[in-house]
DNA sequence: GACTCAAACATAGACTATCTATGTAAGCAA
DNA sequence: TTGCTTACATAGATAGTCTATGTTTGAGTC
């Protein structure tokens, strides 16, 4: 039934730029969620997981962060895209495409 | 200007299984090259990566292999799908149709 | 106020699966 | 016999996810 799949290795980062090019000023846990509702609870990302993708990409100037307080007065680090970000997204996305392509020919019934 | 991509991780299995039950009796080469015309040139499996994996689905009882002569008579070892490996690709197409929807429900535009 | 609980962030190490690099054997041709 | 190619094979590097664990901090409760 529900039996969560894990994140396809090389997708993750693709995933976390999407969800804050959709919606930005999103932190951590909300992100997370984003990805797991947004994807009809299919994708779930463990905080291993995102955590040091977020910091991956704050080294590589894709995002910038905030320390802000959500609306439960707690700290959290808000991100937001760069121009950077924006562009190695549609590079990523480009990829990925071609990739799925690719496997959808040979997938496809004879 | 071709820059052919890797396979990403998870995939190499369903793609030689989903290649042997188009085309059964095939040795390793064949199935590289099957490979690699099937995706139109987008996708290459390296051999480092393509022998080990059939060892592993010889081991698991997915697949055997026989060995045999090629049209310039040199010797390869030809597989086919078993029943079980049948079975198994269609497990791993469904998981990975599952996950690519999901992933596209993210990526497509709002 | 002490205690508990959860939110949010973080890191270390395990694990999986691909690739790169290398090697071997065998057939054929010059 | 030298070289080239096919075909198979293995070892080690690498990348990226996960599991497990830990820390801090705010809120609620007794």
């Amino acid at each position: 039934m529900p039996a969560r799949d894990e994140i396809p290795p090389g997708t993750l980062d693709m995933l976390i730029l999407r969800t804050l090019s959709r919606r930005t000023d999103q932190h951590g846990f909300e992100i997370a969620e984003s990805i797991r509702h947004g994807s009809a609870d299919v994708l779930q990302v463990e905080e291993g997981s995102l955590y040091p993708a977020l910091q991956r990409m704050l080294v590589k100037g894709w995002l910038v962060g905030e320390w802000g307080r959500t609306a439960e007065n707690r700290r959290a680090r808000y991100y937001r895209l760069t121009a950077a970000g924006r562009k190695h997204l549609e590079h990523e996305v480009d990829a990925y495409r071609r990739v799925a392509a690719a496997i959808a020919l040979i997938l496809r019934p004879a």
